[in-house]
DNA sequence: TATGAATGAGGGTTCATTCAT
DNA sequence: GATGAATGAACCCTCATTCAT
């Protein structure tokens, strides 16, 4: 009963990231993501009551679709593996991630996002508690410092990624780059 | 003769620096910045064709003093005193350097702003060239490999100025963190 | 055979009555009306064109049961004991007669809207009939002078029933100075 | 310096007056106050932060009018002369005090609308003043009973005011009709 | 030159109404 | 007959920009 929808969840968060990323978050409008599913404004009023409701549900989506993907390296293998693992999957959710970044300014009007930005909070802990433990795989085959902070040392890695790529390297150069920094910084592994 | 002007461009842009690292790019207006500098917006109108002209003509006056201040850093002394005191200067534009991000998000809309961002792309490499500098003095002194690109180098660098201060660590503290991190990685000095 | 329905007339119109009350006509919606029903709106819309075909047909509903309830007046009483009658009658369709009151403001965009109001003006004569008896037992009691109009009395007595009750009598009390006001008006009974 | 106003608060209360009564308060939008002063919305906005401000603004301004009027009736004359005046002047502000009316209706959002609301609560009581005098005057000339409230009666010559012209009498009729109604009731002067 | 006033385009939101199952 | 989904028009409001003094 009643008909059916014109657009999925789906594809309604894939024109959402598409959107935030090509316009920011305070650039999108629903008359945007309407128009890229060629359906009326209204028609996302239904389901989402404001454009802040939708945009932090946008961004718990997007969390957990992260979490899952760290959560799956492999905790099994040793630490430069498990590094490279990360940094590939981070990565691949560079953009993402800038998005993300974003949440912290949305203003919080409605109950609904006030709950959502508590649990996205609590997300993030789930977010680094994979990482927590491959920075501990490299504590404990002593290629870490003990006395060195996972959280600032996980800080620095979430910004190498981000680093733009003015020189036009292909993504596995890049990434072989940022290993290469992040493991051995500016002095390298080579020297001395 | 005529009417003295009742705000100077120094004003101004202290102005818009305060307004941009409070409300963003976007949440910044002519109502505020005519408010806060007690004029009317037509009389900013007077000046800058438009809110996009008047953007990118403050960045590059930033640009201008960033790249003053990075001049400032003395090239006789050895690799680590200027790696210091470049993360320091870099510390203290910290935020600016964050308002200049934005530069990317500014519609090219008109001729000017075209022109400005040429001419923006064109002080990058004077802001760059001090800094190369320093990373060549790592080479030379054998701390840092010949074959390593210095510009990818110093995107690691920027990214890393910017890391989220979680710990609330003391500036002091942040930056002494930064410095082991850029030197040395995550596998530190102290290890191998 | 057909599905039953979910709702009855009665129970639409209780509804009708209630939010009327509580948000006045502008304010009445029929996502309200199908939410305190629960039921789709697309279901009154089964039943009624439009959101005026609703409140029109609502008025007619509530202006039979005016009429039944004020032709119950018992017109062998004497002309004190009707109106006694009459006012508490009155006092106690007071809400719904103000809700009557909006039915000039239904804009007469469909023929029923058109229909229904015609109608609407022919029950008014209804309504006022029994009224109007009142009166005349006033005047052939010699209370009420021959030569004044019905109408413009009942008119008055309408308006008197509406008084806002600032100062927060009884609905005794409110009554019993309305009936002193409508026989004697200022002056009262007890001068002269 | 600066262009000139198109439009004066004088027209715009005009305007504004003529709107409230032909749709109501519900039914006024900015839009249609713009269409009739032949200025855009935006303009509007300039001076009245939000539809509310705007609304209630204006019923200030009629209850000061109001006000003005009610107090220049001569307190030296006789109780009758001052009811016949009083009773003029509440006819020829008889839409306005329809309007007025609605001001119960203005939800209270903004600070200003409540500062605004408690001021009209406070005109209230001046609009009152001089009618509470009326009615005393009537009661030092043993016209009215002391023990009756001047706010119950006074309520009630409010109401009687805005009875409905079925018959469609001239104003000086339907004044007289009032006067009579008002003075002594259904039972009227000349009997008993 | 500086200003107050005015404007049009566009964003967020609601609602009466229609359509397809 | 009942429903969930979709829609377009209209509303409130803001803002970048222009105009006339």
């Amino acid at each position: 009963m009643g008909r059916e929808k014109k657009f999925s969840r789906e594809e309604l968060w894939d024109a959402t990231r598409e959107l935030v990323l090509e316009v920011g978050y305070t650039g999108f409008t629903f008359s945007l993501l309407a128009e890229r599913l060629d359906i009326s404004r209204a028609a996302i009023y239904k389901q989402f009551h404001n454009k802040e409701d939708l945009m932090i549900d946008y961004m718990v989506y997007e969390m957990e679709f992260s979490i899952a993907l760290l959560q799956s390296i492999d905790a099994n293998k040793d630490f430069e593996h498990q590094l490279d693992d990360l940094l590939n999957k981070m990565y691949s959710m560079k953009d993402v991630h800038q998005a993300l970044g974003l949440a912290t300014t949305i203003p919080s009007t409605t109950e609904h996002v006030i709950q959502q930005k508590q649990k996205l909070g609590g997300m993030h802990r789930d977010l680094y508690a994979p990482l927590v433990k491959v920075i501990d795989q490299g504590k404990s085959e002593g290629k870490i410092a003990q006395h060195r902070s996972a959280n600032m040392l996980l800080g620095f890695i979430f910004q190498t990624i981000d680093v733009p790529n003015f020189e036009r390297l292909t993504p596995e150069n890049l990434i072989q780059e940022m290993k290469e920094f992040i493991l051995y910084g500016l002095i390298g592994k080579n020297i001395e």
